[in-house]
DNA sequence: GCCGTTTTCGGCCCGACTGTTTTCAGTCG
């Protein structure tokens, strides 16, 4: 059992002990023992063996003696019987929007509902309007949230999601009451994957802003309509918060509602150690507001250096905001360049040319290509007889013009023995090999983390791809210790990349702590196939950032006559 | 259930909105 299924077990403890109507506090320590073991760098079994897990703060007896059982059971007692009295459909209702524990509980219990299913059937039978503490509205707020919850099961790209709050943010700025407007929540804090857009604005007639954000285009439904906070439901299916307050409040706010609320909770927690009382309207000492003009006072009155949305996890940052050993992070002006760009020559769309107008225009000044290998079929990946032709196309544009430097490299597949797909001689023509894997997805863990690291103790590999071929909300990864993987690429110096596709983001930002122990160097990598393909690359750096890399970690911010030593010297070896 | 340099008991972040209620519980963030 690894920390991942140690946590989604604990947190589903944590909603059935919900349901059961336990103390709040213990339904809290479940989660958040499931939120720090999750967070864990080594498996909690380690910690487990050499008895160190008691240790972690948040972890007491209890817990760990739960865990410790589940590593040797897979399972406790209290888990099995939770799971008896609840059944699966049960716990699935808590997930429609509007539908917390009291009221499932109420629902199961008092009218024997035991799937989203049959609570659909029993509110267009008006069921639930007799039970007490629902009603009329609430029978369609809940059938509402049903068809909500089967749409969109709850989750959007960061990629999607981006664009649309944006938009939203500018049409706000178009009204003359609003000062100010920004994203915040999960989005500011560039999650890989949102539930919801949240946005704060600034505005002295806050009425006024809120009927203009129910009444916007895109709007499909309105949710909730209050005088300073309203919800709504766009017609691209995903739900936008607003909250408006005064231009005073706003920094309050902002920083309120972008969470996450690990790391409000453990602000406040500091704040009311500081003597302070910390809400959305501002920071009190007593009744008295101290006024802050923007986060940075916020954070500064609290005794911390500013903390950036991205790290706002509760992962700490807080600490380290207070002895001034946040890292200073990597930001787009750095990224000189990048890697992991497809052609028409497999499958892609630009030619290499239209790549370096492309990457010129994006301010990039170098570009590698990298087109899938011969076992790649399904891609076009290209036979060794079509690999001189693009080489020396590569050569003449590199001639002919000098803003964009070209690499010529191959996205070779890790066959499932985890060779490379060309012979020696082929790879040892190439500027840069990215290894990755695209087939054979159902090897044990141990097969596909002996494939791997064969693969990275290859010579020829530069850079690991999208290390746990991973499709955000589509596609698990594929089992893969990725410690071995990741302590692997640091004993044969191979670069990690940061697949910044929205659909992959991969490697996934919590294992940068330990590529930043291991010294890695990391790539945020567009992977694109299409001209727009290299906006992407923004994408990966709210990753990058969120994984608190600084410039220096990261290859691509190399400028281009380092990043041609850096793969000259690799080819030495 | 967790925590603790005044504590091993008594706290644990806090407010808006909704709907069903006549004063508040549930949900959400």
């Amino acid at each position: 059992m690894d920390n991942k299924e140690i946590a989604q077990v604990l947190n589903e403890m944590a909603l059935l002990l919900e349901l059961a109507g336990e103390n709040p506090f213990k339904v809290r320590a479940y989660s958040e023992g499931a939120r720090i073991i999750e967070a864990l760098d080594r498996p909690a079994a380690e910690r487990v063996r050499n008895g160190t897990l008691s240790q972690i703060k948040g972890i007491g007896k209890t817990l760990t003696q739960q865990i410790t059982q589940l590593l040797q059971d897979g399972t406790v007692p209290l888990y099995e019987e939770l799971k008896k009295r609840f059944p699966e459909g049960v716990r699935e209702m808590l997930r429609v929007p509007g539908l917390g524990p009291k009221k499932v509980k109420d629902l199961f219990e008092k009218l024997g509902i035991q799937s989203v299913g049959e609570l659909e059937y029993a509110c267009h039978e008006n069921r639930l309007i007799a039970l007490p503490g629902f009603g009329q509205k609430s029978q369609e707020k809940i059938l509402k949230g049903i068809e909500q919850y089967k749409r969109f099961q709850g989750r959007f790209l960061f990629g999607e999601v981006y664009p649309l709050a944006g938009g939203i943010k500018e049409n706000l700025e178009g009204h003359p009451s609003v000062r100010r407007v920004s994203v915040a929540g999960s989005l500011r804090r560039r999650m890989e994957t949102v539930k919801d857009i949240d946005l704060v604005a600034a505005a002295e007639d806050a009425e006024g802003v809120m009927d203009f954000f129910i009444r916007l285009p895109q709007v499909a439904e309105v949710i909730a309509h209050g005088p300073t906070k309203s919800a709504v439901l766009l017609k691209s299916g995903i739900q936008a918060d607003l909250r408006v307050v005064t231009p005073e409040q706003f920094p309050f706010a902002l920083h309120h509602f972008t969470g996450s609320k690990a790391h409000h909770t453990a602000l406040r927690g500091r704040a009311k150690d500081w003597g302070f009382k910390l809400n959305e309207y501002g920071l009190f000492r007593g009744e008295k507001l101290v006024s802050c003009a923007d986060e940075v006072e916020i954070y500064k009155q609290l005794g911390l250096d500013y903390i950036p949305p991205e790290l706002r996890e509760d992962l700490g940052e807080i600490e380290a905001a207070a002895n001034h050993t946040l890292p200073v992070l990597v930001e787009e002006g750095d990224i000189q360049g990048a890697f992991h760009f497809h052609t028409f020559y497999s499958d892609g769309t630009p030619t290499p040319a239209q790549w370096v107008e492309a990457a010129a225009a994006y301010g990039l000044k170098y570009l590698g290509i990298s087109d899938h290998s011969q076992s790649a079929a399904y891609a076009g990946g290209l036979k060794v007889e079509e690999l001189e032709k693009q080489r020396q196309e590569i050569a003449a544009l590199n001639e002919r013009q000098k803003k964009v430097r070209l690499f010529w490299g191959i996205e070779s597949d890790i066959l499932p023995d985890g060779s490379l797909d060309y012979p020696d001689e082929i790879l040892a023509r190439f500027d840069f090999v990215i290894a990755s894997v695209h087939s054979r997805f159902n090897l044990t863990e141990e097969e596909m983390t002996a494939r791997i690291i064969k693969a990275l103790e290859n010579p020829y590999t530069t850079i690991l791809g999208h290390p746990t071929g991973r499709l955000l909300l589509a596609r698990e990864p594929y089992p893969v210790d990725l410690g071995r993987v990741l302590e692997a690429a640091a004993r044969n110096r191979v670069v990690i990349e940061l697949n910044a596709n929205p659909h992959r983001l991969d490697l996934d930002w919590r294992w940068m702590k330990k590529a930043k122990e291991l010294r890695l160097k990391i790539a945020i990598n567009p992977d694109a196939h299409h001209l727009d393909g290299l906006k992407d690359i923004a994408f990966g750096v709210g990753i990058a950032r969120k994984g608190w890399l600084t410039k220096g970690e990261v290859l691509n911010t190399l400028k281009e006559k380092d990043i041609r030593s850096f793969l000259q010297g690799r080819k030495k070896r």
